[in-house]
DNA sequence: ATAATTTGGTTTATAAAATAAACTAATCTA
DNA sequence: TAGATTAGTTTATTTTATAAACCAAATTAT
């Protein structure tokens, strides 16, 4: 009946993470909290979420001499990112049965 | 560019709640917990916290001897689950720009 | 008849999650 | 060189989800 949700993925803000880099393939930190209105301590906190899972890589390096972190999705989490949207769909339509 | 979600909605069995709502436009707790598959304590507390929001109605009667809970989604929690659904699209649609 | 079981829940306690506040460290600027 | 800004991390707090424990009535078995 109903699709069990990815936890890791069913959270506005990781959502909102995953939709980023999903469109523009890589993003730097301030600019994934520029574009969700996240803190950065929260932003921290979801980012290192989803590293952990595998969901997207951090690459920290350096832009001239500033901190520069980069993430990136990964093939596992573009997976799991459809699978969500599949398991969504089966909240959303409209039961004829 | 992210809409917000409503928290109220954006939960697994609040979600499936409602969707069965929609779909049945009335149905009994008992019903509801086995579609669902969540334990009586756990539907019972997201069934309150749908009801306090107003977005469905909790009716209390008897079917025959025994207690029956009926739940009905309400206009505003039709509203509220249409206006969820647009937001989540601003998640899940790939951004061109 | 009464003891055990089932049905239909609610209340309460616990575990997990989201979020912000506080902090660190380096760089830039006045 | 003092203060502000950038780029984050760590930690503490609040909120939320979930299950365990509980209650009451009805049904079934002994």
């Amino acid at each position: 009946m109903f699709q069990p949700l990815d936890p890791l993925l069913h959270s506005e803000l990781r959502l909102a993470i995953m939709s980023l880099l999903i469109s523009s393939d890589e993003a730097e930190f301030p600019y994934i909290k520029e574009q969700t209105g996240a803190t950065a301590g929260n932003l921290s906190v979801q980012v290192e979420k989803l590293s952990a899972a595998g969901y997207i890589t951090v690459e920290k390096t350096f832009k001239g001499k500033r901190p520069c972190t980069i993430c990136r999705i990964t093939p596992d989490g573009l997976k799991a990112f459809e699978t969500y949207i599949e398991a969504l769909k089966s909240y959303l339509e409209v039961k004829t049965n």
